[in-house]
DNA sequence: CTGAAAGCGCTAACAT
DNA sequence: ATGTTAGCGCTTTCAG
């Protein structure tokens, strides 16, 4: 915080006015006569007024501020997230303020505790893997029935009553794997995961083997699952090596996705022929790139978008509506 | 904000205690007596007190929180950078609030003074590169002025006095073009480049230029400027269809390196014994995953470490000491 | 050991 | 059109 900056005290001294009337000229009140604003204003701007916000937002007892806090910021989805929130929130006069939660639930709890302390009107927030597998929910709640609002995107605990922006996971997961079945005409496919365990890997899962099923008759689906990068290369490289009629790899998340990618390279380098059709849940900038691959667009920018629009409505209405659910649509590229 | 939450005061009146007893309790302060702490702790436990932060930083004057300004959050360069910093900063008891400001200038401006209105100790900033090109500076001088205390890192202007981080790009380039020159036998290597009018993007080149020169007998080099990634992608297409003896590319920023990436992966797909080294810039996690590039591994964790560091000691001395120039330096990978 | 009181900078209801 | 005043929730002297 700034060392001694000019106050509204010290000008109305200097300006032989009172407080209030620099405070409202300083904010357009039509109370006072064109003269002493414009003498005001010009003196302010003569000693490098700036406002206390802090001052103003702790006087008023909101910020228009909201936090977000999201696990990992070198996932791309999540920053696109932050930037389609960050958007809508510009536009609406509001700002925002970030933290990362590392995958870290105490993290997770501090910084949420933290900013609902007064820095922010709400959270927006996606929970480490830790809250959402351990059901740990009490320091979120514990801040809802505070009356903090809260919006919940992307890893879905159900337990929370809030509102919450989702994708429809399982659809998303069957539509992919039909159109490598239907499309791309592949036959034997391998579906990998590094999330089996969270809400939406099930969903992502069940999609896939779903859409199996529905071409059982001449269709082999395989899945494999880790809980490392490293435990899911070692399965994809072992698996592709003793079945080489496998012909397509859905990843259900990022680093499944670049797995994938990365293990097919290599065989391509040995067999030129070899082409594995490659599809899965993925923000990479360098994997967008790649033309052969099948994205499933998650549309982060539009989950921000909505979080955003859910959290400004829930702060003007306060306790006015039903906590909603809101899911975005995803696009296949 | 918090709607209503129980405060000191109304703990005191059911306590039967001064509000400065209640408050000295919960700080622990060795003036109130163990009994009374413990009850009144109880108490607070009971009521599920939370202090409201925001009016103990408006009483103190300051926040213990630092504000971070970064362009792009697409670029992992800056998520790492963020790490760094958030990472220090937490083992320190500061918060971290993080800002993008999407290289617009305006939006820098903008976020810049509302954090500095108040909300935060100091500021680390990267500034957009209209910022540096065109050398406004008086938006962060002026808050500099006020008695803000700014870090710079990344792109530097030196008409901004204050404390800053930096690689040595000089250096890092000359020794990446040698590397490539010396152990990798490349003797026709192009250097491409989105930067060439930002500051580190002169330096870069610089030092690519002065490494050919300095092998001049047996080495040529190309320098290729866009300012637009198409524009890139498709003179490199270009200058490598029409130059098949050119043997490496280094690029000097990650999007040149991408698109190095990129180009040579599709002539590799038509002619599959060319091999292209490749070196550069980058960060992007996927770069990283293929073992036959060159990084120029800028640290952007310790970057973002010494940036919180300055920061710390600056705000702890305030006008102790000279502004000074912390430069770290890079690894070959 | 506990309490009273001032005040951080600002806003807004209420005078004048 | 301008001024007075109370107070947001907390910390921190200073008194008792």
């Amino acid at each position: 915080m700034i060392q001694s900056r000019t106050t509204l005290s010290e000008m109305s001294k200097a300006l032989n006015l009172s407080i209030s009337t620099v405070s409202k000229s300083l904010s357009g009140s039509s109370e006072i006569s064109i003269k002493t604003k414009q003498r005001v204003r010009d003196f302010a701007k003569m000693c490098n007024y700036v406002p206390n916000n802090f001052a103003a937002s702790f006087r008023k007892g909101y910020t228009n501020t909201i936090g977000l806090i999201i696990p990992n910021i070198l996932n791309p989805f999540y920053a696109k997230v932050l930037l389609g929130i960050e958007n809508y929130l510009d536009n609406s006069g509001y700002k925002l303020i970030t933290s990362i939660s590392n995958e870290s639930i105490d993290k997770e709890a501090k910084v949420m505790t933290k900013m609902a302390g007064g820095y922010v009107d709400g959270l927006i927030v996606c929970v480490t893997q830790e809250t959402e597998l351990t059901n740990t929910y009490s320091h979120i709640n514990g801040l809802i029935d505070q009356g903090t609002p809260v919006v919940l995107f992307d890893r879905i605990c159900e337990k929370i009553n809030c509102d919450k922006v989702i994708i429809n996971d399982y659809k998303a997961a069957f539509n992919t794997t039909k159109h490598i079945i239907t499309h791309k005409k592949c036959k034997n496919i391998v579906m990998a995961s590094l999330i089996d365990k969270m809400q939406h890997g099930k969903l992502r899962a069940e999609g896939f083997k779903n859409a199996i099923e529905a071409h059982q008759s001449n269709v082999i689906g395989k899945v494999l699952v880790a809980n490392t990068v490293d435990e899911l290369k070692h399965k994809l490289n072992e698996t592709l090596q003793k079945d080489p009629t496998i012909d397509a790899i859905f990843g259900v998340n990022e680093q499944a996705v670049l797995q994938a990618i990365s293990c097919t390279d290599q065989l391509k380098s040995n067999d030129h022929s070899k082409q594995i059709t490659i599809a899965g849940f993925c923000n990479q900038y360098q994997a967008n790139n790649n033309p052969s691959l099948i994205i499933v667009d998650q549309n982060a920018e539009e989950i921000g978008t909505q979080a955003a629009k859910l959290m400004l409505q829930r702060i003007k209405n306060v306790e006015n509506s039903e906590y909603c659910t809101k899911t975005v649509s995803v696009n296949l590229n």
